[in-house]
Parts: structure tokens; sequence; C-alpha cells
DNA sequence: CGGCAGGCGGTTA
DNA sequence: TAACCGCCTGCC
């Protein structure tokens, strides 16, 4: 399948800005993964799109974003914040990928005093031990991410081989909790769940659900909305009140900007 | 070896 | 309601 017109996309600032957790880089430069049940590979080449797996266009220009103009939040936003234009360059190519909104919630308790590489590999050990296969794509063998009935008779003790640590309790408590996670959860709601607090339920109202003025305040914005605002490191508060004021509806647009340009530079 | 990594939950003052 | 601490695990 070939997407074209598609210039303001850039997969790796997209994939590797810490947003999603399940799509490798390949080495001529494109990324295989899953979104959903999907399994693809896909390359870019100049303003043209090419996806080899599962899913049709629509599927995909949904799931990456490609019909919100991102030139024009970006001009707003450094319109709005003379501090922004910085970050925005160190990852113009970021797009908010519209992911499913279990498999978020599942992912984000995971990354909770976590790094990169862990949750990676626990999230896979998540899919192998429990999702559907998905097919060869490749060379990689592809598994679908469990869903939330699959996972709801599991117990900690269950997932002890995949090494969650002590958020294998918040895993199998979540699974078993009654909510529809296809609803559009509010954030109010997100916190009742195991192992779900501000951060994480600002990052599944982000990518989970398409708020896209959730603004997740995690150590790294802390840092950068103190180097670059002025803020005390321990003044959420008064970042998420100047969020509102100066990023609006594009809240979490410029988190990932914000975030972005100081973990990735 | 202690410190730390994209927090949360529970306790305490 | 702010401050503090323990927590699984893997890596440095």
């Amino acid at each position: 399948m070939i997407i074209t017109g598609r210039e303001d996309i850039n997969l790796a600032d997209t994939f590797e800005c810490g947003q999603c957790f399940r799509w490798e880089r390949e080495d001529d430069g494109s990324y295989t993964g899953m979104a959903g049940d999907k399994a693809a590979n896909i390359r870019a080449a100049g303003d043209v799109l090419y996806i080899d797996g599962d899913g049709d266009e629509e599927f995909w220009r949904r799931y990456l974003d490609l019909d919100r103009d991102y030139r024009h939040i970006k001009r707003t936003l450094a319109e709005a914040d003379d501090k922004i234009g910085a970050a925005i360059e160190a990852g113009p190519g970021i797009h908010i990928l519209a992911q499913d909104g279990w498999e978020t919630i599942v992912s984000f308790i995971i990354s909770q005093n976590n790094n990169i590489p862990r949750i990676k590999k626990c999230i896979e050990g998540l899919c192998r031990g429990f999702g559907e296969y998905a097919g060869r794509i490749k060379g990689r063998e592809m598994y679908s991410f469990p869903g939330k009935e699959r996972l709801s008779g599991v117990s900690a003790e269950d997932l002890a081989e995949i090494r969650l640590g002590y958020r294998a309790g918040y895993i199998a408590g979540t699974a078993a909790a009654d909510f529809d996670p296809g609803q559009d959860l509010s954030y109010e709601t997100l916190l009742t769940l195991p192992g779900v607090g501000p951060k994480v339920a600002s990052c599944i109202r982000l990518f989970g659900y398409g708020d896209m003025a959730s603004f997740p305040i995690d150590v790294w914005v802390r840092r950068v909305m103190n180097r670059v605002y002025g803020f005390s490191e321990n003044d959420t508060a008064g970042m998420k009140a100047y969020a509102e004021e100066h990023f609006g509806a594009y809240g979490g647009i410029a988190q990932q900007y914000l975030f972005n340009s100081v973990k990735n530079h």
C-alpha cells in the first residue's frame, strides 16, 4: 500500500519519541510493528509511505494521524509560546499515534519507574505469552497485544515469568476490573485503576483516547519545564496551568515536542 | 556494590 | 495536601 503527500510525518520522530513500545527500526530505516491486531512494515521515502502488511489505507491514516494538520499546530504553538520553537525543531516529524485504549492502559502501567528497553521487553513478553500469532514480517514473529478479556482471569503469579515486577499485580487487578476500555474513559475513571496515577492516566488519555489537550508531566517534562520555563521541578500544578493557558487543545502535542527535545537530544 | 529508570500507593505529620 | 518511602527488575 502506498500513501502519498505525507512529507510532514517522520517515522523515527514518531516511533522513537516514547509514545509507543512495539515498533522496531530495521536496518533500512523502516519500522516493523503492530497497531491493534494489524502487523506491518512501514517505510518512508520523500513524501510517500510504503506500508507492507495488514490493514487498509483508512486504518493506517487513522493510526498514524495523517489527516491532522501538524504544520498548522506547530505554527499555532510557536505563535503562542516563544520558547517551544526549539523543541519542535528537535522532532518536527512527530505525530501522535492513535493507539488502542486497552494496550495503552497496560503499556503505561508497565512504564512506571521503568526504562524503555525493559518496557519493550515486558510488553513483548505479554504478547508472546498471551497474544495471538499475527504472522511473520521482516523475519520477526508478530503477536497481537492480549485483550482485556484474555488477561481478566490471569493472576500476578501467572505473569511472573514476564518479569513485570510489582507491576504484575497492577496488570492483573486492572484486567479484572469491571470497565470497558473501548469506551472513551475519563481521566478520573482511569485514576481508579490499580497502578494508574496522574502521569499514567494523562498518557493514556493522550495516546489511547486521542485527547490532544492532555499534558503528561513526568520527570523529563519537569526537567524541561524547569530548564526552559523556569518552573520549580516540583511545581506540577504550575506546569499544568501553563500548558492549559499556552498550549490549550494541543497540550499533548506540545508535551511530545518538549519531552523529545530533552530525552532524545 | 549503590544508584537509578518516562510513578504509584500507603503512611505520616 | 505535602512529604516521604518501599517497590520488582535490569543495567551501569
